[in-house]
DNA sequence: TATTGTTATACTCTATAACTATA
DNA sequence: TATAGTTATAGAGTATAACAATA
């Protein structure tokens, strides 16, 4: 037998209750999708955008990361990579180091300039991801934190 | 003055230890990214996508969402809509149904085909889910959940 | 005048294959 | 023979504007 339909009865969060809102694929899409579009927002008056932010970032780790673990780490393809560091590159924000061990491979260093590009972009990220936490409390942003760490890696 | 860089030490997750590893969202990107393409590899098997079966197992849940309300909780743009229901629609999965409160809308209903096949994708995601979460516990997916939920909305 | 669904279109993002230089 | 980076290109996803029907 077929269920009667509830005519959509308003109210903000109807579908809020609905099993799907209730499922880690779809929360973590849509909170992903939200903080990204936050943070995005943000970078746009640096000129950037979240992929650009986090190769800086890896950049200014000072692991020296090639490009190949960039695109493996980001899970972006190999081909992207390079143009986002082509623009950063541009910019003079990151430069293309040989690396001594392995002459196929180029080792992602910053520039004096990248690193205070990356440390006025950290403070945007930062008020971005305050904006899209707002209502979770220091400790429950750490658990959160914490537990997405172990389903990342 | 410049650090000096760590000649990239190999390593399996170098990377992983570096600031970018701790920010909520490049995580969040990391973990929907690594969830949403293993719940898509196994969707494929029944030619769906998460998108489709998001708009399906809403339309399952029986709230009657209108094309706007699906467009507004998947934050995907109403023309994305209208081809994902074209799509379930063509398939014999949903039908259209006219909004006896307002005409200009459409409310997405489910064929009783629509509702084997959710069925059958709802367990393809949930054994996707289990796979993405395999290193949480039960009561630490509970929180994750939890703590999205609060993230998401 | 504003909104829902629709269409067409352009834009961005992602994936694939082929090439080079090294290993 | 395999791998890192590069290039070109095609495919998928996303965003924008305009239109008809209805509010």
């Amino acid at each position: 037998m077929t269920a009667r339909i509830a005519p959509a009865e308003a109210g903000p969060g109807r579908l809020a209750q609905t099993g799907l809102a209730q499922e880690p694929v779809f929360l973590m899409a849509r909170a992903a999708s939200m903080g990204s579009s936050q943070a995005n927002r943000g970078l746009g008056d640096l000129g950037l955008k979240v992929r650009h932010y986090s190769v800086l970032a890896l950049a200014c780790s000072d692991e020296g990361p090639t490009q190949r673990e960039l695109s493996a780490f980001l899970v972006l393809d190999p081909s992207q990579i390079v143009a986002i560091i082509d623009e950063l590159e541009e910019r003079g924000a990151v430069q293309r180091q040989a690396d001594p061990r392995d002459r196929r491979s180029k080792i992602i260093v910053p520039t004096p300039e990248g690193r205070m590009l990356y440390a006025r972009a950290k403070e945007v990220v930062d008020a971005a991801t305050e904006r899209s936490l707002a209502a979770l409390s220091p400790a429950q942003r750490e658990e959160l934190t914490r537990l997405l760490r172990m389903a990342a890696f």
